[in-house]
DNA sequence: AACACTATTGACCGCATGGTCGGTTTTGTG
DNA sequence: CACAAAACCGACCATGCGGTCAATAGTGTT
């Protein structure tokens, strides 16, 4: 047996998944060209066609892993109520912008069945919120309940779109401070 | 002198960008072609360039044109207080989430001196929410006022992203439920 | 050292797209 | 009615894109 992939097989896509997911998400994945992107990884386009084999493969590369990181992150403060949630979600986006504005607007240029197992991946984000209300708010019923984890996904998706690092409250406050509005409103729901 | 424009011309365009803005929003306004534009519209593609020099020049037209349609309502309910705010601008939306996802994710592909005017309307929207919420909480220091005013597009921004009109609660029920969390959120933050 | 496979590249291809053009039909106006 | 411009179309063009290929350089294994 001859040699296999090289030893620092996975840090090159990964790099190439770093940058091609900053590229992405400035031009937006439909007028990202791949050379753009490998001019941005610094390698040809015939390389990321090496490592990826279609444009498809290298998103879907970049969402899975987004999503799954995020996953993690979120079920290890499973325990800390909703106000620890918001505040792992927040701080897991931390590094992570471009890949999280790509999930938003690109999931849905994938093929359905590329689409899938990550919109399973968000659903169980979902579900982990949806759980952590109810634990605030029994009563409600389940079409609220959705409602409102949708709600709170809308703020938190939001972020990105309006926060800028270097003005106004910084992301650890801006958790707490989500934190604590969505709490007092979540108890100061009438029914 | 021989003859103006028809006297359908305003019906024509509306008929345009009407019919563009539900396939652009559909494919994604990149991805979208103008061929496919013309085909959702029933007419050619030469004949939308009659109407439109551009692509960009049609999709400017649909986000303006939706963009003043909020800006008015919303300046009509501006005496109803938060609640009313957040009821008007979701039932504004009502036949117009086309256009609203539009707004939200195909703005930034315009060249800046077509988005500023657009993004000036924007922000004509977000003072009159932010007015609204100062007058519920006078306390708030800027960059919190901000931080939920932006919070609060969120919530509302997000809603056609998960709504499906034939499930679960509908835009009145939906705008009821998120006014009264809202306020709560709002009156129950502590400082 | 020899080998076999990986890593990497610049040049290339076919195709879809935004946009144009020359032309025909329709219609308001004098 | 005449006629000029608007309304409308099918065919066309140039460009940029996703993706391929043939070839070279590099490297782990025997």
């Amino acid at each position: 047996m001859p040699r296999g992939v090289a030893r620092d097989h996975d840090e090159k896509r990964a790099a190439l998944r770093k940058g091609a997911a900053r590229y992405f998400a400035r031009q937006g994945y439909d007028r990202a060209s791949m050379t753009g992107a490998a001019r941005e990884c610094g390698v040809s386009k015939a390389l990321i066609y090496h490592y990826y084999d279609r444009k498809e493969a290298l998103l879907f590369d970049i969402l899975e892993s987004h999503l799954t990181e995020l996953v993690e992150m979120v079920e290890e403060a499973k325990d800390d109520g909703l106000p620890g949630l918001i505040r792992a979600i927040l701080m897991a986006y931390a590094d992570a912008d471009a890949e999280h504005k790509l999930q938003i607007d690109a999931l849905e240029t994938l093929p359905p069945d590329m689409q899938s197992p990550l919109i399973a991946l968000q659903r169980r984000l979902v579900v982990i919120f949806s759980d952590a209300i109810r634990e605030e708010r029994p009563d409600l019923q389940a079409d609220r309940l959705r409602a409102l984890t949708m709600s709170v996904f809308g703020i938190l998706n939001w972020f990105y779109m309006w926060h800028r690092p270097d003005k106004g409250l910084t992301r650890e406050d801006y958790a707490e401070l989500v934190a604590k509005f969505i709490d007092a409103g979540l108890s100061g729901l009438p029914d």
